[in-house]
DNA sequence: TCTACTCTCACGAGGCGTAAGAGTAA
DNA sequence: GTTACTCTTACGCCTCGTGAGAGTAG
């Protein structure tokens, strides 16, 4: 089903550190080849020392999202247009409102997808309790062996 | 982004009523072939007539389910074993303690994927407060045109 | 030389779209 | 007989990667 992998990594301990490529991918749980296929796809793009990436703490933090707008079913394109709302250019009114209204636009999605979510949760969760009761009911143990 | 469609649709009106591919199609907003796809693969198994296909309400629903599952980044893959813990054989012991275990296993991640929406909704609420904020400092109306 | 990185094909699974060609019910 | 469905078969495409092979920097 879904990876036991750590949902956001441990916090930046050092705002200035440099990542490379490998570091990411083993923190993530992720090759060095979807990272790069990341960049190829406008998601990421990391400073250059002759060809070698490196990434900054930033950069890791994007990765994170990425991979955190993933698992929420997101396509690679939803999410890089999520990102690019961080980073538009604030300096106009109607470039603030249009700004807005998609970043609305992005909750209501999200609320929506919660919506599901939880009804989902609650079903399962209906599923469990009968279970445990019929369990109980036969005698047997319900407990987490 | 995501098709504005209603996420569960109109109540089942009639428990009895029959539906006809077509019309599940228009109700959800997929087409014929995405339904017939999904039987291919295991995940609703519609009656027959001849060779056309007659859905149940409870197709109707499973159908819902299956679409929702998707919203939430599940693979249809993933969507068929969850579909499958409602069916499996309840008889013995050791089964319904299995059904109980995935469903747990299930259950937490469900939770996680909670989490991991929570923050971000939370992330563009913060972006809609700031530019809401900007755009009042700068006098121009922040409601919705 | 060995390691760790770089690159570019190329292939593959998942999830359908899209005809093609044919049957059937109103 | 035309419209509006239905069916199966099958190839194709986009997404999201993985793998292979070959080159390079230290």
């Amino acid at each position: 089903m879904t990876a036991a992998v750590s949902a956001v990594p441990s916090e930046p301990r050092d705002p200035q550190r440099i990542y490379s490529i490998a570091e990411l991918a083993r923190e993530f749980a992720i090759t060095a080849r979807t990272i790069r296929f990341y960049e190829d796809e406008g998601l990421i793009k990391p400073r250059r020392q002759g060809l070698t990436r490196l990434y900054t703490a930033g950069d890791r933090t994007r990765l994170g999202w990425i991979l955190r707008g993933k698992r929420l079913g997101f396509s690679l394109a939803e999410i890089k247009e999520l990102l690019d709302l961080y980073q538009v250019d604030r300096t106009g009114v109607s470039q603030l409102r249009e700004l807005l209204r998609r970043s609305r636009e992005h909750i209501e999605d999200l609320q929506r997808k919660r919506r599901d979510l939880d009804a989902h949760i609650k079903e399962f969760e209906d599923v469990e309790i009968q279970v445990a009761a019929e369990l109980k009911k036969r005698g047997a143990e319900t407990g987490n062996d």
